[in-house]
DNA sequence: TGGTCCGGCAAAACCGTTTTCGAGCTACAC
DNA sequence: GTGTAGCTCGAAAACGGTTTTGCCGGACCA
């Protein structure tokens, strides 16, 4: 298992009989080149298989054409969808995506940031995460940062995100509008922005139509499936009337759908169902979720696009992303 | 947003008044030095907050502590729980992964291999992909090289795979104790390795249980849950019976359960139904899917395990990791 | 014809580490 | 008192590229 001599710039210069500032001009395309010994440097490169180190690179240019992401989590899909866009949108710009992973915890993500800078990676995409503004803002000021799927008020244009309140609020405006007012919600991991905001606009749409809102027909979930059934069980022992349950995510929902099932209450006849975040499997669902869906993977490469152009000194802005209510078979019309 | 002007060795070496050498082997516990000069090092980089730029340190070392993982796509749910254990398992070593999205596309795995090489990976882990093993010997050749989720002759203590074919044909076997005779079977995607281990299982199993395979009850599908769907009505049009499906994947089962409730054909009540690979949201499926589980994560880890030890020159050798059939209520008795 | 520009390229400097080499010192044996 | 071994540690040489510098010769102009 020997690792091969690879051949480097030195080789190069000697196999075309020019000096290696010429080969890196070749490569690089910076200053004009004599045709001859332009082809003479092309035929080298081939003939040696010649690959540059990127760390030599890196040392000398000060670019190490790397893209950092750190993610909230690998294995969950909505996240994984949007590091998928990100990775997609860094496809044939030349940079590198190095990915670290947050694994839902701050302090792991404070790491992360700094293995990624000791790495001397050129910009930093960072999807979700709980960083406090503060620490995200000494980050930022050392290199182009982007934020994915997480709304800040200070960096309008540098995030690209989901407006998760008006998401709620419109999800539960449908429920209302298909003659429900016993509308239940299980809400997402307490204190995460995005389960604040779902809640937030849950309660405002209620609101705005004249319906009390009866906290005996919230509870706190933490995004899991399990939750979902925890839901149910505790609606029900609560003695809570419900005709539609709107959960914080999908995974929940499918929770829900399960526990309901097992008290034999029908879907959507008995009562109506409705998700966050459309993962792939919910259109699978018995009977397929009523859900929104969030376009994770346009976000990522926006991101991608965004942190490119940002490199290049070529300004953009990230535009605000529309959620999209995605209307299957688990809500039915009351009456 | 401007970039900070690092901190060097030299200015370590100069705050704490010591050559960049001894500076260096502080840092790395190479050479003894003398307690006061290593605390007055310590200190300096502590006050200057020090972080080595890696790419000289690559340059210099010749390692880049840095391990390659080519996925076999991001966002399939059990080839992320493998690249998840993959990073989980370098976590701590000082070995950081540099991730590439295969895409299920070769020619972007061979692409996705050459960009690893020439950021310097100290070695390199790959999740499934389609390469050929002429491919992967000349990479095994240049670098160590471990292989996760698909079984390779050569490769013995290389490669972190299940059984498939095992665990096909105990699935099987299972559900011919459980009184089925009648067993439908939806096939992975044609030509995929795990594919078609899993086919050969089922009908081994039914070979030795004087079982008549019937190729009516067989189904190309491709992983996907709408292939589900098509299997069921597939099977139905084509007037095939059966009182069990099994599903060669999860997502595929998914589709099924959503065809048969559309036919009013219950689970498990009519017909049982099988999985493969215990997604997390199989627990949740209305009714619980029994289903193999792999142990994704755990063969994720030992890749990385390996890799490191291999690199430090300890042998390491990979066991076969067992499947595990998961009992949920997907299944009932016949009679 | 002579001076000035300018394009093309080789040579050298540089990027920030690790590693080699050997100098200087102390300790110890003979 | 000298020789030797064993430390610690500074100077300098890698590592493999990019960028700057500067030289050379030919074109252009007066």
């Amino acid at each position: 298992m020997e690792i091969d001599k690879k051949s480097t710039i030195d080789d190069i210069a000697r196999f075309a009989k020019v000096s290696k500032s010429t080969v890196s001009r070749v490569l690089n395309d910076t200053t004009p080149v004599a045709k001859d010994k332009r082809k003479a440097v092309l035929a080298a490169v081939k003939k040696l298989d010649f690959q540059p180190n990127q760390f030599a690179r890196g040392l000398a240019g000060g670019l190490s054409m790397t893209i950092g992401i750190v993610t909230q989590n690998i294995g969950s899909p909505f996240y994984d969808s949007v590091t998928s866009g990100v990775i997609k949108g860094l496809d044939a710009t030349g940079y590198t995506p190095l990915i670290v992973d947050g694994q839902w915890d701050v302090d792991i993500e404070k790491a992360a940031v700094q293995t990624l800078l000791g790495r001397q990676v050129d910009g930093l995409v960072i999807v979700g995460g709980s960083m406090t503004e503060t620490d995200l803002e000494k980050i930022r000021s050392q290199r182009p940062t982007f934020m994915v799927a997480r709304e800040l008020d200070d960096w309008s244009g540098s995030c690209a995100f989901v407006n998760n309140y008006q998401a709620a609020y419109d999800v539960t405006r449908y429920l209302i509008e298909q003659g429900h007012r016993e509308i239940a919600h299980i809400t997402g991991i307490i204190g995460h922005q995005d389960a604040i905001k779902r809640r937030e606009g849950y309660a405002a749409a209620l609101a705005d139509c004249g319906i009390q809102l009866d906290e005996q027909r919230i509870f706190e979930g933490n995004f899991s499936g399990q939750s979902g059934i925890l839901a149910i069980e505790t609606f029900l022992i609560r003695g809570a009337r419900f005709s539609a349950v709107f959960a914080a995510n999908d995974e929940m929902a499918f929770g829900a759908r399960l526990a309901l099932s097992r008290r034999n209450i029908r879907v959507p006849e008995d009562v109506s169902l409705v998700g966050f975040d459309d993962q792939p499997l919910s259109a699978f669902m018995t009977p397929p979720l009523t859900t929104v869906a969030q376009p994770a993977l346009e976000m990522g490469v926006a991101a991608a696009q965004a942190i490119v152009q940002r490199l290049k000194n070529k300004p953009f802005t990230l535009p605000v992303f529309p959620a999209r209510l995605v209307l299957r078979e688990s809500v039915t019309r009351l009456r």
